[in-house]
DNA sequence: GCTAAATAGTTTAAAGTTAAACTAAATTAG
DNA sequence: CTAATTTAGTTTAACTTTAAACTATTTAGC
């Protein structure tokens, strides 16, 4: 055993202080990177639907608003409340599922992609003038770790 | 020149994605880090309070709304708010500043003392759950990539 | 000195979030 | 086949946040 039994608890110690400044960190950077990206938004949207908007584009066309719930990492409730406003934009619409009595579809309308891809040139100003005070290298290798993070955080899920 | 224009562009535009992406992952994990930390809280404190609450143990033991907004990287109203919950929990006082009738000068109570360090040991496991599955070279690699990030976003404010 | 501009805090409105209670529909057990 | 449980979404209450309007004090300018 090259470790002590106290040298193991110091570790953990010195480690739950380092994940506990690591949170602060991300957190202020959170906040402060999505009051920036929500000021660049259009329609005014907010970082919330334009994600969901987003993943429309990316991942699928359509889908459950619990599918939602989960890859946005967020309660049913924040999702109830982010459809509503985005079906009064008709970024979205919202029918009944038919193989479902309690599911509902949502689905991406021609106006909501328009307004993304609008959302993303907006928004790039604000991104590019980041990543230009940051090397790409840099970025490239934080993603990683940062998903390996979440990761954690997602299967310790309570 | 070595890199033609439209190759800068490109790169800007991968860079800009790369910067969109990180920021995304990093709301993420701030938004699940901050409520699984507040759940762990004692006396129904919230991150922001015991944030405030922390920086006067390990920056200075009074200071100014203002300064505290500063430091919090928060708005002046946020501010406000925080510091009336605290106030009501007996964890700061708030007396006007002899030196400026703008100026209020807000201090840490004994209670207020206590209640971090209680805090403290409270969230520890939630945190040294979160340290076991990450290996602590990561997370001391991240740390100065991530004050990068702040600090950029800070310089850059609008 | 007196007026104008800047600064410190508070307040208000609108938005987003969680957690918990609640409805309605689909499964599962017995 | 009926009763209990689980699942999908909504609603509500409590909280935090920003931005902007507003008060009050201090500093600058003339």
């Amino acid at each position: 055993m090259s470790k002590s039994m106290e040298q193991e608890k110091a570790d953990a110690n010195v480690s739950g202080e380092l994940v506990f400044r690591l949170f602060n960190e991300i957190g202020i950077i959170a906040q402060l990177s999505t009051t920036r990206f929500e000021r660049s938004l259009p329609h005014g949207m907010s970082r919330p639907q334009f994600s969901i908007l987003n993943w429309f584009c990316r991942v699928d066309d359509q889908a459950s608003p619990g599918r939602l719930a989960q890859a946005m990492e967020v309660t049913k409730g924040a999702i109830t409340n982010s459809l509503k406003k985005l079906e009064a934009k008709n970024f979205i619409t919202v029918s009944p599922d038919e193989n479902s009595g309690r599911q509902k579809v949502v689905r991406l309308t021609p106006e909501g992609r328009r307004a993304r891809d609008e959302a993303i040139l907006c928004a790039r100003p604000a991104f590019e003038q980041i990543s230009q005070s940051l090397p790409a290298e840099a970025l490239i290798t934080l993603m990683p770790e940062l998903e390996k993070i979440r990761k954690v955080l997602d299967e310790s899920r309570i």
